[in-house]
RNA sequence: GGUUCGUUGGUGUAGUGGCUAACAUACCGGAUUGUCGAUCCGGCGCAACGGGUUCGAUUCCCGUACGAACCGCCA
């Protein structure tokens, strides 16, 4: 037997108790003729004591750091305790140890505060993996993982799993392919999602499915970004909309409360898509403080609410605002006092390349009532007050205007907003507001360079239209006369029966009720410009499995990194990752994607063709 | 595909157009009977690659490689 017990068991309890501990030497101090080592496993640090009888054992068999030991004694009562250890009141009086294996002298330091800087430590991420930093967060995903098991099990979930090997569908992001040896010149993709099987699933009658599963997208990467991620994902029949949110925000508030410990109790945020992008310029607005857009002109159309015209501010002469197709303010609270630095500082950050504007208009709303704008040339203090009153702003603020093209200005708000909610310390890491975003736009208008619009799914070609816009959408012809027109064509205004769940401003899960009748799936691929025959050649299986009873269905899917690093107050999914990619989508420890044997080629009958 | 930043001992950083390139930590050796980020003394060890400017480049410039963040992309 090796160990009798962990590192992290033993209890003054325990004392005088004979055990065997083993694990790996964190540290060794020594003190004269006694020797204190620091034994570490999993669970975690037992001190060792090691007195004069063993030095002579010390001389011949030397420790280092990280060498795997194990050692028998005596559980005694510490003389000095240690509170920040679990098993700091006890020490181990080793009686024998063993050397069970060696170690080199480790890169970096395994510490909580480890020298080492990220590159190292992806390289030597079994090394990186043994500190407790990032232990922690593997044990937080586990957690999550079970929380979520659990609620889904108890609601009648069925965790069924579906192939990874399948048919590329150049539909969406690239997919990853493998080349097929036994059908020469033929390749699988790796699923991007389960999507198809699961609806598949569902004509089954498998009516309640989840699984919790790799995907693979040979796309870009970011810090929260990873080609192979892990998903939550999860399909239901004779389900409505409301059903699904109900179901899963169940399952998050499971999750808060198994992992967190926190009783989310109060109803999950709803929020039109429209109404998010018009008072946050952003389809997934952090909720956790307010600062909404001030909309002073705009094309954007928001149901129940005038468009903007901008007349507040036309007719002064000002040509950034006169000739801007948008322009949007907000009101930044206490911000009234910061010195001209301060806000040439926050104009050159919305002049980076990112975020791309060509300046920003300030107004600082004075305390003592009176204004102070960078544009009072044009503007006179009735104007400034007006504007600063559709704003709301109160004394002591400062209001921000951004003005271009809708888009690059609404995203360049929205950065702004959040970055200005930063700085004011309004996004608390502890702090977590769940937002269903919901009525989507069902279709997309693209614009490729040197191609003629078209339309595109925005969440995938599966997603059935609202109800109430089902007969806009049969009754149309997909046609757009003419391409500046397109928000005018009905397509523009049909509404998604989706939804995306948003935590403090990241989108951790996303679903929609499908298309289960035939012929609104048809009108669907001819809506994106794929011919029937395209459509019966991609996705025959489950037009097929569509004309063999297929329920009315729907689901949705979770981003398990995503949320396991928003949970542990992380940017990064890496953290949350064993064996994460880097930047590149290599695996730098594995030193992977890499070439293959000229055999293996040959075998598979492929020729390279490199650029 | 693009933008920005970075690359200096094992590790993390500092500084500098010129003299022995600094600090911390790790590592090695020594001292130490109550440490736990031990302490004290001593020691080892450093400029990614290629080109340019210059009397002289670790420093300035260009390129390459690698890394990070972001934009595009991610139905």
């Amino acid at each position: 037997m090796y160990r009798t017990h962990t590192c992290g068991e033993l209890r003054l309890t325990d004392v005088p108790n004979e055990v065997t501990l083993a694990g790996w030497v964190q540290t060794i101090r020594k003190f004269g003729s006694i020797t204190f080592i620091d034994l570490r496993d999993r669970y975690g640090i037992t001190q060792l004591l090691l007195g004069e009888e063993l030095n002579k054992k010390l001389d011949d068999q030397p420790l280092g750091r990280e060498f795997v030991l194990q050692a028998s004694g005596t559980v005694q009562e510490r003389s000095n305790k240690n509170p920040q250890l679990s098993t700091g009141d006890i020490e181990i009086r080793v009686k024998d140890f063993t050397i069970l294996n060696r170690s080199a002298v480790p890169p970096f330091t395994i510490q909580d505060d480890t020298d080492g800087g990220d590159d190292l430590r992806m390289k030597y991420r079994y090394l990186d993996l043994r500190r407790n930093a990032v232990k922690r967060n593997l044990e937080l995903r586990y957690a999550v993982n079970r929380a979520a098991r659990n609620y889904l099990h108890e609601k009648g979930f069925m965790d069924l799993e579906t192939p990874f090997l399948i048919r590329s569908t150049p539909e969406g992001a690239r997919d990853f392919v493998v080349p097929s040896r036994m059908n020469p010149g033929q390749f699988y993709a790796l699923p991007q999602s389960p999507q198809t099987f699961k609806q598949l699933l569902m004509v089954s009658g498998y009516d309640r499915y989840y699984q919790i599963v790799k995907c693979f997208r040979d796309e870009d990467l970011r810090a929260d970004r990873q080609p192979e991620f892990t998903q939550i994902d999860c399909e239901m029949c004779f389900v409505e909309q409301e059903d699904i949110l109900r179901m899963f925000e169940g399952m998050i508030k499971a999750i808060f409360k198994d992992v967190k410990g926190i009783d989310y109790t109060e109803p999950v945020e709803r929020m039109s898509w429209e109404e998010a992008m018009w008072n946050y310029g952003n389809d997934k607005p952090d909720i956790r403080f307010d600062m909404k857009l001030t909309n002073l002109k705009s094309p954007l159309k928001k149901e129940g609410v005038q468009r903007a015209t901008g007349e507040l501010i036309g007719g002064a002469g000002f040509g950034v605002f006169d000739n801007a197709e948008t322009v949007v303010a907000i009101a930044v609270p206490g911000a009234s006092e910061y010195t001209r630095k301060q806000t040439d500082e926050i104009t050159d950050w919305v002049k980076r390349p990112q975020i791309g504007m060509q300046g920003l208009v300030t107004i600082k709303c004075n305390a003592d009532g009176s204004f102070k704008s960078s544009v009072d040339k044009f503007y006179g203090p009735e104007k400034l007050q007006a504007i600063a009153a559709s704003c709301e702003a109160k004394p002591g603020d400062l209001i921000l205007i951004l003005a271009g093209r809708e888009e690059r200005t609404r995203k360049a708000i929205s950065e702004l907003r959040l970055e200005m909610g930063e700085r004011l310390g309004m996004r608390k890491k502890d702090e977590f507001r769940l937002l269903w975003v919901l009525d989507f736009p069902l279709f997309e208008w693209a614009e490729e360079e040197g191609q003629p619009g078209r339309w595109v799914a925005r969440h995938h070609p599966f997603t059935s239209p609202k109800p109430s816009d089902i007969d806009t959408m049969i009754s149309n012809s997909p046609q757009v006369a003419n391409q500046e027109e397109y928000l005018q064509h009905p397509y523009a205004g049909i509404k998604a029966n989706a939804y995306d769940m948003v935590l403090n401003g990241n989108e951790i899960g996303g679903g929609s009720i499908r298309i289960f009748q035939r012929d609104l799936q048809e009108k669907m691929f001819d809506a994106l410009g794929m011919s029937r025959e395209e459509a019966r050649h991609k996705f025959g299986f489950l037009l097929g499995a569509f004309e063999y009873g297929a329920p009315p269905h729907g689901g949705i899917a979770f981003g398990f990194d995503r949320l396991c690093a928003i949970l542990g107050g992380s940017e990064s999914i890496r953290d949350f990752i064993a064996f994460p990619k880097n930047n590149s989508g290599r695996d730098v420890m594995l030193d992977a994607p890499s070439t293959i044997d000229a055999h293996q080629f040959s075998e598979l009958q492929i020729k390279l063709d490199l650029k």
